[in-house]
DNA sequence: TATGAATGAGCTTTCATTCAT
DNA sequence: AATGAATGAAAGCTCATTCAT
């Protein structure tokens, strides 16, 4: 039991430090060395475990990409059943911009994205663990709302995607490709200036805000 | 003059070769030798020409980034006295979905992100070469519109964001990162759909559309 | 005792196992895990009874010789007491030309001879297991044949290794140093026509044969 | 021109340098830095003139054989219009014994057969440029010798490959496969009593010897 | 005794880059 | 200016061998 855990501990901390080294200098860039030092074993030992480096890389994106796409659909949450349904959409579109914001998303989608002419699968996967999953979560959450009359989608999948890409491609732009970070004040108007436009699209009556807070 | 033209095109075909080669298989997989036979020359003469490898990478993307940047312009000019605000909108979008469903402008961004490691300063080259650019031609347009009273853009910078994402990052998303072609008719519906939203937000009251096309 | 018996047929069967691996792949290319998968057993265990790689390919191949060499002694107990040379003569010949076509001695002399700079006493192992013992024995034979009148061979010695020549030495250049397979006619060929030289030099009158079958 | 034969140079030193490598290691044990160096050149070097490690084994496994080849086929010339047939045989069969016990040949066989398994066309190639080649000049000379009623060689093929064991086979029977240098008097006891058993079979009444120089 | 896991060493190969022409 | 040839450096991968169980 022991020993298996160790194995377990060890295939974890080489994946682990797979990511970090890959995120750092790219897949070329990183030499197997490096992740093995990283990881605290010996070269061979990572070829034990992970066959490949390429195998090594996949392996590293996917664990990444699983987790990555836990936390998106964590943050649709506060959309079920939810009362006050502008208040809900902000606190969801905080939460992804923090998400997205954060180190390891952002690598992931430079490394997806950059070794998608060596492991042409790979971006499909990475996709369907993160983006497909958050853009089907959140267009449930749409639909739902639509149901109960507290939204006006009568398509939630076209509706989910511009409530991502407003909150994800503004936040893309702004941070120039996440080459640089954005201050939380930054991301707060991201937030309330994409849910005012998706609301001005998509809300009932009641709700639809003016285009900006006061008369111009 | 011919001599210094004869320099001149081998210049170009040197840098067209290598964004060629580069956008096929990446900064690191990318050899000179397969770059210098791709430009129909020898290797040393691409040493000479361009000093690096890194140099090479370099110029070549800002080339791209240029032709890129002046095509992304391009699509702005409809907005220019515009008389029919929708109209108008609607073919920019369609500009700019077809600019980016092309292949060279999508090699870009990912060799750009692929590269930011190594080359820092680059991603933000092409970026003001490229969106920077384009946001801010668009933000301009805005601007004059909402001035004319045919649109209500309090701040036209968030509302050319926006407008951006909900053709860019809806495009990324349904092409799945740009890793599969959109059939034309899925372009011009989210050019539709992206239009019709902004409008809401955006638009004069005559010409704010309801959600959606028919009765929810 | 079960115990012993265990032991000692895991022995013989990572023996039998390496000379197989090693005949097919070469001492080199050979690779421990493979002879201990092949063997049914896991790599420490291999080195737990033989501790080297070397140590595994010395006792692999002298376990061969000492095989090879009862076959090869064996076929010349029919010039034991023969009463018809020639036919005694072609029987042994027959015998060594089938054991010297199988796979195995074939291997063992590819083995011993390209591990013969990494190995040097164990060529000469081999030989001493193998060839020297059957001239030794065939030369016993023929000597014994002469002191009965029934051959001539001033020097035993040479006659044995030229009848040995006769046999191999033909047998490998028509079988292209073992690498294609010889028809069983074709051998019988070789045996007639060695058999034949032989008798013509050291014969006694009455059986030399005529230099061919029919007249010239 | 010098840049030419500059390029000449140092590919036959680098085919030289790796003869005498693989000679004394085994393809396995050879490396490439080490061919490198001998050659004087950068290990890079090696690899731009002949482009596989196994490239350079086939092809300086193919220059030796032609040169072992030449040698081997010059062997038999004095028995091109020979009139004193035993002597001519004589000669030959000296030539042939010293050419067979140079360093050379014997690494040539020793590699080609080590690495039959590897590069398995390789052997029949080595085999076609020494051995057949040999085999066939000398069943020419013994077929016009016949034809000229010096020689009863009914079927030249066979008295070729019997001749040519009679020698090679004894001096690898004697010289342990090769691996034990013979003195010079040692090789023309083979060589006369290889001519005398062969001359007993195909030489004309004349000509035939007694088994042994004199009466036993 | 037998084994899964780990490692130090080493090899082939490739590439960016520089000379010499 | 342009090129064939040469090289220093580095990386992926494999293997014989040893621990710890």
């Amino acid at each position: 039991m022991t020993a298996t855990r160790g194995r377990i501990d060890k295939r974890q901390a080489i994946l682990d430090a797979a990511f970090t080294v890959f995120a750092e200098r790219g897949y070329d860039q990183a030499c197997v060395r490096e992740i093995a030092s990283a990881a605290g074993v010996a070269k061979p030992t990572v070829y034990n475990h992970l066959s490949d480096k390429a195998t090594l890389f996949r392996s590293a994106l996917r664990a990444a990409a699983d987790e990555v796409g836990a936390v998106c659909a964590a943050a649709v949450e506060p959309l079920r059943d939810a009362a006050d349904v502008p208040r809900a959409l902000t606190e969801t579109a905080q939460l992804l911009l923090a998400a997205c914001s954060d180190e390891r998303p952002r690598a992931l989608r430079r490394l997806a994205l950059s070794g998608s002419t060596a492991f042409p699968e790979l971006l499909d996967e990475i996709q369907d663990a993160t983006s497909v999953r958050l853009r089907s979560a959140l267009a449930d959450r749409l639909a739902r709302l639509t149901l109960a009359g507290q939204l006006r989608t009568p398509d939630p999948d076209i509706a989910a995607d511009q409530l991502l890409a407003l909150l994800t491609g503004v936040l893309e732009s702004r941070s120039r490709l996440g080459s640089r970070e954005l201050p939380a004040a930054e991301l707060d108007t991201i937030a309330t200036a994409a849910v005012r436009t998706f609301l001005s699209a998509y809300g009932t009556p009641g709700e639809t805000p003016e285009p900006a807070a006061g008369p111009v």
